[in-house]
DNA sequence: GAGTTGGGAGAGCACTGCTCTCGCTTGAGA
DNA sequence: TCTCAAGCGAGAGCAGTGCTCTCCCAACTC
């Protein structure tokens, strides 16, 4: 598909780039909330309307960059995933939250952009949440993988999330049991709390020793969904 | 402390309320980022410079209504911890939980702008911290007494991260185990990430029983923080 | 009662998102 | 090859924003 396409062409899509570039490195310093579609057509030579053959509206490209940052933080887990021991379950499932938040530190705006507040009158449109459940799915393959390796047992689910479970289980990684499958969904929340509560500040002069602190609630959240670590269970 | 003061000092306080009143409806409609000094005075029937009279910038608004909104959902994990049976840790330990969500789901842009993306470029003042700890306050009292009542045991922490456990352990509730200490500030984010996931609309399409599914990680957190039933294991 | 202070009104500045119109350039079809 | 619609940048303009400054009246203090 890589045909030799019309300067006009190229150039729509060279310089639709170069203005996600642009927001990007102005929410970097600023925060979305202060991202202007002025200063961005600015910083780039061009006058404002312009802007708008590009993007319908600042929501639209703030949209592009939200799916851009799920697909960031996601092949970041993804490539973790492919370089941790694949037969070391905990390790593998640490390595994806490990490299999550890493990604998150790295580039705290943008994660305030998928994670944090939702834009105000902000709808997600169906176009992010393939890309959203990236890191979800990565989690959740971690643990299928595991089942099928040596089976997870887990105390069983109450009667009234048992279905619910079935459900996101059939849905999502058929053969795996309700039981993980709940406690993937929970663990999965929680991780961004743990990220969420250390990128926003909510430690800022509490907690010091916040990678060791990561690191072993991660290793609790793979112990909760039943990843065990055989090197003292053989 | 409640002396006859003069017209002057009371109408302050009373306009101070109504523009964090009016300030507080216009965040419910439209969120943080759409709140409108302008709008407020509008609605108020002043002119926007006035209120420049009570806050010295928008910042200082939102400052003020973050604070309340942190002592609101303290009050709620209080109040909730009040009325829970004394004699049931895990019980105690759900109601703040429950309590905390109940109050999210119903204030969803006040939750934001506590618990989603600090508002830009905005530093949170010291006056923030002591209310926005309530919440964690609760659920470390909720195993400190624990521990009192019947003594609490986890499994040791690693080397590195025992001397912060420690740390925190001596400054918030001196004579838990570092242990319970370590998972109580984990366990403090995690509850977070739950309700913020679905506050924040992560869940939408994808989790429906989100009632039953809170409840569960909650008790799943309780016994992660070694709040044991005793109803089970009497 | 005189003087100080608090606070509302209004104009104004620099900025924002967004629209519309006016041209120039590009590229596809006759 | 020529034509003509579509693509796109520039500029002006609108309604809104946060914030400042000046003016002036009313309230409280001495």
């Amino acid at each position: 598909m890589t045909t030799i396409r019309g300067a006009r062409e190229r150039a729509r899509t060279e310089v639709t780039a170069a203005i996600k570039d642009e927001a990007r490195r102005q929410l970097a310093v600023e925060g979305a909330a202060k991202l202007s579609l002025r200063a961005v057509a600015r910083e780039l030579g061009m006058v404002s309307s312009a802007l708008y053959r590009y993007f319908p509206s600042r929501d639209e490209l703030l949209t592009a960059l939200i799916i851009d940052a799920y697909d960031a933080i996601g092949s970041a887990a993804e490539r973790a995933l492919a370089t941790a021991d694949p037969a070391d379950p905990p390790a593998r499932w640490t390595a994806v939250c490990v490299a999550a938040r890493a990604w998150a530190l790295a580039h705290p705006h943008e994660y305030a952009l998928i994670y944090g507040s939702p834009v105000p009158g902000y709808q997600a449109p169906q176009l992010t949440i393939e890309p959203a459940s990236r890191v979800g799915l990565a989690l959740i393959s971690i643990a299928a993988d595991a089942h099928r390796a040596d089976g997870i047992a887990l105390p069983p689910l109450s009667e009234e999330l048992r279905p619910e479970a079935q459900r996101l289980a059939a849905q999502l990684a058929p053969g795996l049991p309700p039981e993980v499958m709940a406690a993937l969904v929970a663990s999965w929340a929680q991780l961004f709390g743990l990220v969420s509560f250390e990128v926003f500040g909510q430690f800022n002069g509490l907690v010091e020793a916040r990678d060791e602190l990561f690191t072993h609630a991660a290793r609790r959240l793979a112990h909760e969904v039943g990843l065990l670590d055989r090197r003292r269970t053989p």
